[in-house]
DNA sequence: TATTAGCACTCTCATTAGTTGAGTGCTAAT
DNA sequence: ATTAGCACTCAACTAATGAGAGTGCTAATA
């Protein structure tokens, strides 16, 4: 269904005026503040007519009307233009990077707290799992009297480490022995792909130092199972209590545990990302209680994976402005995370 | 000044209500919920007695009364017995601990979410500054192509890591004396007393390779400088959203930034703490805006230095449990830090 | 002298009624 | 097709009223 010219002004209209003041959009607000020459009286029977089709609703009689879902879904879908970030925008947000480029983990962050600043929103990094990535290199390192350290490196260049302790009788040749003989079984395996039996397999191809080398299977067996979590960032929370949407106790209450609760908040996110981005306005987000959200996410490739980044507001949201800065800032990572890791 | 054992009795009654209904308590409330046998107008008398030494206030004329701040400060210091966590918590706790001793951080984050479920108020965990420790070992671990591990350990048992780049030129045999000249000079030292110009001095001392000799440093450098802080936790920020008191949203809003800043929030725990509970109540926290909550702390020893735990509620706090718990769960975290770490 | 019953008084909270004003929908004129 | 005009609607605000909880004081009592 397409809508003429006049009609779309309208709606878009109502839609920016809502989104910033958060009030219904009456006749003569549209006429005056977007200078059209049409008496609010015309407004009036065309917002009835985008009423009935579904665009718009009234809260109760004889108030003015605000977007209805469907109302911002045809804007998005049909009508929006992506607000770019600013240069000067681009600009801070690469001079964050180039300050703090040491570890993934700290560059997530500080681009989720840079787009929760830059949209008011809350927003949120998923760096994906490295269960994908590939066993590159195993040591175990003797660092002091009776432990040792076991270190793991994966292709996609992740560390990870676990202690464990070491009995007198092993000396460090044996430890280079069974670092080696490990080494020469996972590497170039998909962490994923490294299964208990695996483990079990090694554990009896050497035959002496049996409880030992149990030892060292439970630290790379600790590796691999942590290593399967996904990371997620979630920075601004606080600033949907600047939403008038959130001011009632009980919504605020539902919408918080959802960003406090990783678990829950991932359930939200779409499972399928590309690199467009995505855009989940109110009830089409299938989650229990908290119908009142949007999301704008989109997908971000590391690792020869998809990393997911995004914000989440109010359905009165910006989408506009929202929907350009993930794109850029997700972009931006991109390259980044290609950079340095 | 000390009270006699009838006012003393009225007042616990007071708190405790009020406590618990977070309602002004009247003399006929006080009378039957505690089953004495005088009259309310009795009652009634000693609680202007009790109003006029400061202990209780009334919001209006003609309301019941509720405990001032120093009567809350007269209950903790006088009068207080504090409550023990139950058999059953104290073995749920460490059946939690005992799945989850992988890292000191793991333990810290369960604790804190133990703490916060069992008190219904925020709980937070400070984990004190590893800069106080001993290095005791570092190496240069090649890892790939044109790729080096330095790790560090200290004597406290922790362990750091940071992946540089080596150029071709550099061999094996290189990392390894580079790694051997450095021990020397770092082993047994204080993390925090290495300064500037022992990296300096190293950098002399090694004349070749002095640029893939900088890398080292400064990934040295960054360990060091990272090490240096110490690690907050805080759980449960969501309960207090169930505090009557928080109703109002500025006010709400202002707690939940507090809690949600890190360095904020540490600027109101105090510093010296014992191993001895410690409660400040209301404005007897100095910080600027937030003057209604109350803070119960204790400290805990490990690494040789002194962490902190507590928990963080409204001035109507249960200030018996509170205290009792995170006296009690803090000892239980020193055990099982001292335990396994 | 300490306690208590009785009662007038105070102040909040909840309810109701009245008023205002923004904004609509409809009709008739252009 | 557009618009001026007007009656109508409904939330939001204000004021008035009444009920109820709880006090403080006075005078009676043990």
């Amino acid at each position: 269904m397409t809508l003429d010219a006049r009609k779309k002004l309208i709606l878009e209209s109502i839609i920016k005026d809502y989104v910033e003041t958060a009030e219904p959009v009456g006749s003569r607000t549209v006429v005056k503040k977007h200078a059209l020459n049409i008496s609010p009286a015309t407004v009036r029977n065309e917002m009835a007519d985008l009423e009935e089709m579904g665009y718009l609703e009234q809260p109760y009689t004889s108030a003015g009307r605000i977007p209805s879902q469907m109302g911002y879904r045809y804007y998005v879908d049909c009508m929006m233009e992506k607000e770019a970030l600013s240069d000067k925008e681009i600009e801070i947000l690469q001079k964050i990077l180039q300050d703090n480029i040491h570890e993934w983990n700290e560059v997530i962050e500080k681009v989720s707290y840079f787009l929760a600043q830059v949209t008011s929103y809350a927003s949120f990094v998923i760096f994906p799992s490295v269960s994908l990535s590939h066993f590159k290199y195993l040591q175990i390192l003797p660092i002091e009297e009776n432990k040792a350290l076991v270190i793991a490196v994966t292709d996609s260049g992740l560390i990870m480490h676990r202690k464990i302790d070491v009995p007198e009788s092993v000396t460090p040749g044996d430890l280079e022995t069974i670092g080696k003989a490990m080494n020469k079984v996972f590497s170039g395996r998909r962490l994923n792909d490294i299964s208990r039996s695996d483990l079990r397999m090694i554990r009896d191809s050497l035959r002496r130092r049996k409880k030992f080398i149990d030892k060292v299977l439970d630290a790379v067996e600790y590796i691999l199972t942590t290593s399967e979590e996904e990371r997620l960032v979630i920075s601004g929370t606080l600033n949907i209590l600047n939403e008038p949407e959130f001011k009632d106790l009980e919504k605020l209450k539902k919408i918080l545990a959802l960003l406090d609760e990783g678990v829950l908040f991932k359930s939200i996110v779409p499972e399928d990302v590309t690199d467009e981005v995505e855009i989940r306005i109110g009830t089409e987000n299938k989650i229990e209680g908290v119908k009142e959200i949007s999301l704008v996410v989109s997908g971000y490739n590391t690792l020869g994976q998809r990393g997911k980044i995004g914000v989440i507001g109010p359905i009165r949201m910006e989408y506009w402005k929202a929907a350009g800065t993930v794109e850029t800032v997700g972009k931006i990572l991109e390259e980044i995370l290609k950079e340095r890791f």
